[in-house]
DNA sequence: GCGCTTCTCCGTACAAGATACACTGTATTG
DNA sequence: CAATACAGTGTATCTTGTACGGAGAAGCGC
């Protein structure tokens, strides 16, 4: 039984109590709040410890009694950030998963800055390890190993991240690799690519299957990859129920 | 046609030939060769503009002779840790997404750093365009759309992304949330986890489905999920013959 | 009620690291 | 030989995260 790292600590409301001194006047969700306005509003980059302290009206240090590091502030950021997952019910796997996943991306696609910083932490807040579990149960409920179950659950996270990648990608708020977005990029392929060392590539951006993307589109794309997964995952499962 | 980026236009052997002044003692592909061996050695954070050109035996500054900006040295990185891909020879497209995902994973495996980095750049160098041009050629030649074929590409990447970051979270090499790597993650699990609110979860703790993961389960697990992938995908492809 | 303790929060100081700028010297060109 | 364009350098600056020590508030024991 290890001491708990300060923010896992905290986003589990084990902050030590105490009664001396003076009441403390912030919360790590104050905190995660005012980090996350930001972070939706500049970017990642515009997080910093002063720009959160100033939007709170308090000093930079004093951010430091609540988290040991920015590092940890991002932690609980990203916690914070994810909604409560949609509940299982009575809903059979699929469906659930299916839900399951499109919130997943939906919220990611609201919070970019997520994209940047979850891909290498593994979940340990209350509200991640939430989204975790419902996964987890519906899948197990469905009959697999709890082994299966959490690859599947890892794969589904990926295909949410990869889908709202494209999707920021499409709207332009990419890392400025052109003058901007979609277009710059074909703009710069088309530049680049030649038909004898790059045939596939060079096809589909003459197919033009790289500019038309408006909102409904990109939904279908979503739908249709969701679809290959979720057939893979019934074919596991029909099997799993015969053997 | 607009200029192109300073590292995009370098990293494609476009930059301006010039026969005044004296003869650059530096290559892009030297700069990389550098930072890349930094990154592996040390992570990321090692790669600092003085150490890449500490390695070099050249001034910090002369390296933005090279590149524009830090930024922009770790995009010329990404492209340059990226192998040549598989070639499809005459395999049939199945097997040959087989190995491209495979072979994916690996490089990323070998190459941590990459996850912190590439995952919202989109491909912009000679190589990793290259790999993308593989995989779109294989599918599109087994008669899917253009579009359909980039949208499984990004799903198979991200699949092996996945992938990866799983293997190297078991490694431990992660970004320290508790003690260190898995077993460290397992742990705390289990210390915050309990069955009432978290019930898939704690069970697959208990059924210690989290702990065991040799390299050859751990390999059994991708074969596993890539399988599910492949399956979605020839579902596709036939349903697609027929039509 | 008084001093001690134990907090919270703050101001200052420092360090790391990216990058702007102006300079030096060199190889090519006329 | 003079002019020119350019590679590489040294220094200065600016931005940020974070260590440290101090000041005051709130509870505690006498």
């Amino acid at each position: 039984m290890q001491k708990l790292p300060t923010v896992v600590a905290r986003m589990w409301g084990r902050e030590p109590v105490s009664r001396r001194g003076p009441r403390p006047g912030l919360t790590l969700d104050r905190i995660t709040d005012a980090a996350i306005e930001i972070a939706d509003a500049e970017g990642l980059a515009g997080v910093r410890m002063s720009s959160v302290a100033a939007r709170l009206g308090v000093s930079t240090m004093s951010l430091y009694g609540y988290v040991a590091s920015k590092d940890e502030l991002l932690t609980a950021m990203v916690d914070a950030a994810a909604p409560d997952p949609p509940e299982p019910g009575t809903l059979p796997w699929r469906e659930y998963l299916s839900v399951w996943t499109r919130a997943n991306r939906d919220f990611l696609a609201c919070h970019l800055w997520l994209l940047e910083v979850s891909p290498l932490t593994p979940p340990t807040g209350p509200r991640t390890l939430r989204w975790l579990d419902r996964a987890l149960t519906v899948l197990t409920g469905a009959g697999l190993t709890a082994a299966e179950a959490i690859n599947i659950t890892s794969t589904l996270s990926a295909y949410a991240a990869s889908s709202a990648t494209l999707l920021s990608a499409m709207s332009g708020t990419v890392d400025e690799t052109g003058p901007e977005g979609l277009a710059g990029y074909t703009a710069l392929l088309t530049q680049l690519v030649d038909a004898g060392t790059y045939p596939g590539l060079a096809a589909a951006l003459e197919s033009g299957a790289f500019g038309a993307a408006p909102d409904w589109v990109e939904d279908a794309d979503f739908t249709f990859g969701l679809t290959l997964l979720l057939d893979g995952i019934e074919a596991l499962i029909t099997r799993r129920r015969k053997g």
